[in-house]
DNA sequence: CCTATAATCAACCGCATGGTTGATTAAGGA
DNA sequence: TCCTTAATCAACCATGCGGTTGATTATAGG
């Protein structure tokens, strides 16, 4: 919980009970003891996913009575997205230019933000 | 390593270093002791990062001399993306959809590929 | 051949994570 | 008021992960 907001949405959908999770939110929302159904581990296990899910900010609990309904919010998926295609992007550049030769760059470029400890600041 | 694909991915860039290593790989390939140098770890620690990239296919080592320049790959970058896009659409879907009211859906649609154990099949 | 360099392998350590069982809190309904 | 249902809290356990140090494998070069 004290990781920086994308290592908390990456690490979240890295796993797959909880990717399944969110698939099925993308539906319609549900209460945990709706999402732990169809799984075969307990209620228990399935809170502690949603609140992983929850610190990532990709999904929000309501009160409705006795029961929290659980929505997705699709915002956070921007994080991601953002970050991924503009690597994804530079790497698809570097190819196309037959990088090969170009291999003895400007040489003040992998002086790049250094995440020395788990830094805290910029896209990382 | 016996992970599915997408949690390969998502995992190893769960890691703020990993990541940083990704931004800097975009730009220029690189070995070993040359990404390991802004770090505070060991050679070794780095070593292991690069293992965690590889695995998850975003990264691949090839051999010149006896250094192994280490490349970043592209193509896996798109399983992100599909996945990610495939339920932010849904979700906004949901949203514009004033869902609410609709809430009671198809109900055949919670019954997705439940992951029971780790899954290895489908987009999941 | 011997040595220096690049990188990995191996064993170990501390801590986070996914899972369990058992107890507790919160809200409705008889 | 008492009981039932929904969910979380708490403690515990095994495994995995990021990190370390130390030894080992390749390759280049004197």
């Amino acid at each position: 919980m004290t990781a920086d907001p994308l290592s908390r949405v990456f690490s979240a959908l890295a796993d797959p009970t909880r990717r399944d999770m969110v698939a099925r939110l993308a539906v319609a929302d549900a209460t945990v003891n709706e999402l732990a159904e169809p799984y075969d581990v307990t209620v228990q296990a399935v809170s502690k996913h949603l609140k992983v899910l929850e610190d990532a900010g990709l999904v929000s609990r309501s009160r409705e009575a006795q029961r929290r309904p659980v929505r997705l919010e699709a915002e956070v998926f921007d994080l991601m997205t953002k970050w991924i295609e503009r690597y994804r992007r530079q790497a698809e550049e570097r190819y196309s230019r037959l990088d090969g030769l170009l291999a003895t760059m400007p040489d003040d470029i992998g002086t790049n933000p250094p995440p020395q400890p788990p830094q805290t600041g910029a896209p990382t």
